[in-house]
DNA sequence: AGGAAGATCTACT
DNA sequence: GTAGATCTTCCTA
């Protein structure tokens, strides 16, 4: 099991270590278990991506310790954060997409992997670990590619966005 | 109270 | 490839 300490770390080492982790998922007494496969990393300072630069609940989320839960509404859909780095740093990780193991959903794509695993904004500000979502780690071994983030209207001159090479889960090529 | 924007998804061509 | 649906959050009046 992966401690929360895991996440107090800068957003970016956060995001390439996420990737090949195995996400756990208890609902309703089934264990679901997923494979990240693609993340992307958002920073409040200087991150003219999204609204979660400006004030709000979703700034103060971010700004919490790593390890926090952070969901995201937009356009209908739930999107998975984690909050990474010590408290006030406000930064966090999105998850984009998962490979499922055990069961059969699509979640090849942010609101995709909410949809699957039940995700939504019960799991705001919660911490992971915790009863009914968690992470293992996986000795996998495979090739990390780093490319622009997906979808965002203003993105940084930075490649935060990193998917495993030929995995057919992730939302883009 | 109302409006607009936004890190998306689906369906159709 | 592009258009349209969809809904939460934040901003303004």
């Amino acid at each position: 099991m992966i401690k929360r300490e895991f996440f107090e770390r800068d957003a970016e080492v956060v995001a390439r270590e996420l990737l090949g982790k195995i996400l756990m998922r208890n609902l309703n007494g089934k264990i679901m278990k997923a494979k990240i496969v693609e993340t992307e990393a958002y920073y409040n300072e200087k991150d003219p991506a999204s609204r979660a630069c400006k004030n709000g609940d979703l700034k103060e989320t971010m700004k919490m310790k790593g390890g926090n839960i952070l969901v995201y509404g937009v356009h209908a859909n739930w999107l998975m954060n984690i909050v990474t780095g010590n408290e006030g740093k406000a930064e966090a990780v999105l998850l984009r997409a998962l490979e499922p193991l055990n069961f059969k959903a699509k979640t090849s794509g942010p609101g995709l992997l909410c949809k699957a695993l039940g995700i939504d904004k019960g799991f705001h500000k919660k911490e992971i670990p915790n009863d009914e979502l968690w992470l293992e780690d996986s000795k996998e071994k495979f090739e990390i590619i780093a490319g622009k983030r997906i979808g965002v209207k203003k993105d940084l001159s930075r490649n935060l966005r990193f998917y495993i090479k030929e995995n057919k889960w992730v939302s883009r090529k």
